[in-house]
DNA sequence: CGCTCTTATGAAATCGATTTCACAGCAATC
DNA sequence: GATTGCTGTGAAATCGATTTCATAAGAGCG
């Protein structure tokens, strides 16, 4: 079944076939549609390795991201993929658990497969990374963070700045008694910058954030609990609020605390990040911030399908993130509208 | 960068340094050496297209799922994608949004792109998919799904029987007035065996199980919820326990259960299936059928490699699911041992 | 020593679609 | 009526690694 054969049929050289295919409007419609019929009739399918040998042209794009276990990543990949699909592109998905010397391999590995151009998550990669992308020429943009200062495409949103949100809404609330169950930091910009930003407005309010009202834990349920519950045992004045760096970790705490009897938000108001689809409802409902995950990959595959196009770009793509206020969070105890004084 | 110019470099004929990549062993270790560094020095990194025309294999594998947005299906894409990598091959994920026309043309462009294997969902595929598989000659297997007498490959497990274990434990605890949510039936032979293989345990002992009685849903919290209501308002007597296609519906259903003041498991009990990561965190903990996508990722990719590699393997491969009893189902209100016989 | 057999290497053909270049045919223009 | 320009098509070169086939150099053996 090569495009040989189609020609024969069809009754013409095999170029005028490659063009029916790739630039119909070269062609006679007479003969196309003759064409047409000879290639169904063959079941004919093109060979893409030989297409993509010759025009040098993949037509594929790699997507490159810690893990397909969390769901917002999932949803990145998939809104990207669908974009990218419609363009004729396909999506190489490549996983690195959080390994950013793993992510290095993957890259490599992406390229020599063909990648026309990488989706990456964060702006935190291994320099090599960066020049192995610039020597193949390949386009690429990081997702889940937005910075116009960055001499790297952004897609996605300032992470600090959200962070910050959320923490300056506890605080307008009239926390002062701050506590953060943080993801970890080390080789993650989003987590990083998520503290950051929470550290920052906390200080320009005055409210210190000392090392034993932080903890960094991996992302799921029970070690959301299990930070919580470390939080709360150790010693100084119980926290009035406690900041999750997603809502994973967010559902774990409102788990240990109303399994430590604690009532949340009258005796501690929790917040998350992420609004996954339990957040709304969760027990109670959890204050939290919205990612718009698809739209991130809607961004970043726009942003490639412009570069490959050969289209003026713009380097930097923010998505709307919003504070989405639900029950998980209220005034401390003692401060603002009280609930009931009587407490234990 | 070709390969010419690394054999230029070291000294020799590309053909060599095209065996000292692909078949070490066949080049002397003296010559290997001067071409790995002839490579290194150059940056040399192959060009797959080319290898792929020329050796007519694209080292690549297609993953063909209804959606990345279920975590089940991500995980099992995840799995089967390590467990390929490691043999050197790369996967392409496509997703057809539970459209069987999608499945059939997204196959369609896997086999284009090169795939030389397919990991498909479920044994319910439009007639052509079959067909074009064997025109590929290109194997495949059918996963979530366990059937010894199928005439196409699978490795998942059998989706009736799973079911009526959890039916049966409803049945033996007592209840005989049992509600089904299930997922949308259509086109779908996991969600349809579900239902059968509920049907027929409580037909076995003699629990009817009329229309009236089952609700058919799309996988969402809310939607759980909603199917869960109009359940509830339903004339007739009110039912004990409730049977769930998934964990999320079941958790829709416990929300919604709680929210109209009904108490699980002592008015009624609900059941999943899937035992998703928040089933053990919810309020009761969910009891659920265990379902682990990560082994029938495995399972899938191990039975593609040995067809690929030539080997005699094993059609059908099963994974285990386990019932995980939790306490959101208990023996009816007035049977077995009574929790408080005053109501309301 | 001469013979066979293996091993390491090179030359050249090959995979299949694309693309450049050339050209024939026809229309438009002066 | 000649010239220019466009359109549709074909011939042949090409992309870069693999692979077959041939061959030279050793190794082993009687």
């Amino acid at each position: 079944m090569r495009i040989t054969d189609v020609a024969r049929l069809a009754g013409c050289a095999p170029a005028t076939v490659s063009r029916a295919v790739n630039n119909p409007d070269k062609v006679a419609p007479e003969m196309r549609s003759r064409i047409q019929r000879a290639m169904l009739e063959l079941g004919y399918v093109r060979n893409h390795a030989a297409r993509a040998l010759r025009s040098q042209r993949s037509h594929m794009v790699g997507v490159l991201i810690p893990t397909l276990d969390y769901a917002l990543y999932a949803r990145l990949v998939s809104a990207a993929g669908s974009q990218l699909s419609v363009a004729g592109i396909s999506t190489l998905i490549a996983t690195f658990d959080y390994d950013l010397e793993a992510e290095l391999r993957e890259a490599r590995l992406l390229l020599e497969r063909g990648a026309e151009a990488l989706i990456l998550v964060g702006d935190c990669h291994r320099p090599e990374l960066y020049g192995v992308l610039q020597q193949f020429n390949v386009p690429f943009v990081n997702t889940y963070t937005y910075d116009p200062k960055s001499i790297h495409p952004t897609a996605g949103f300032d992470n600090s700045a959200s962070a910050a949100i959320i923490a300056q809404h506890l605080v307008h609330l009239g926390h002062s008694n701050i506590c953060v169950i943080s993801g970890i930091t080390e080789d993650n910009d989003r987590t990083t910058r998520r503290l950051e930003g929470i550290r920052e407005e906390l200080a320009r309010h005055g409210i210190p954030l000392p090392a034993s009202r932080v903890i960094e834990s991996p992302y799921s349920i029970s070690d959301g609990k299990k930070a919580c519950a470390l939080l709360l045992s150790r010693g100084g004045p119980q926290p009035t609020a406690i900041v999750c760096g997603n809502d994973v970790l967010a559902l774990g705490a409102l788990i240990e605390c109303s399994a430590q009897g604690l009532e949340v938000p009258g005796d501690i108001s929790v917040v998350g990040f992420d609004n996954l689809e339990f957040a709304m409802h969760s027990n109670p409902p959890l204050t939290t911030i919205d990612v718009p995950a698809r739209d991130m990959g809607i961004a970043a595959a726009e942003f490639i399908l412009g570069k490959l196009g050969g289209d003026e770009v713009a380097m930097h793509n923010s998505v709307e993130v919003r504070l989405i206020l639900r029950d998980s969070s209220a005034p401390p105890r003692g401060s603002g509208p009280r609930r009931s004084s009587s407490s234990q």
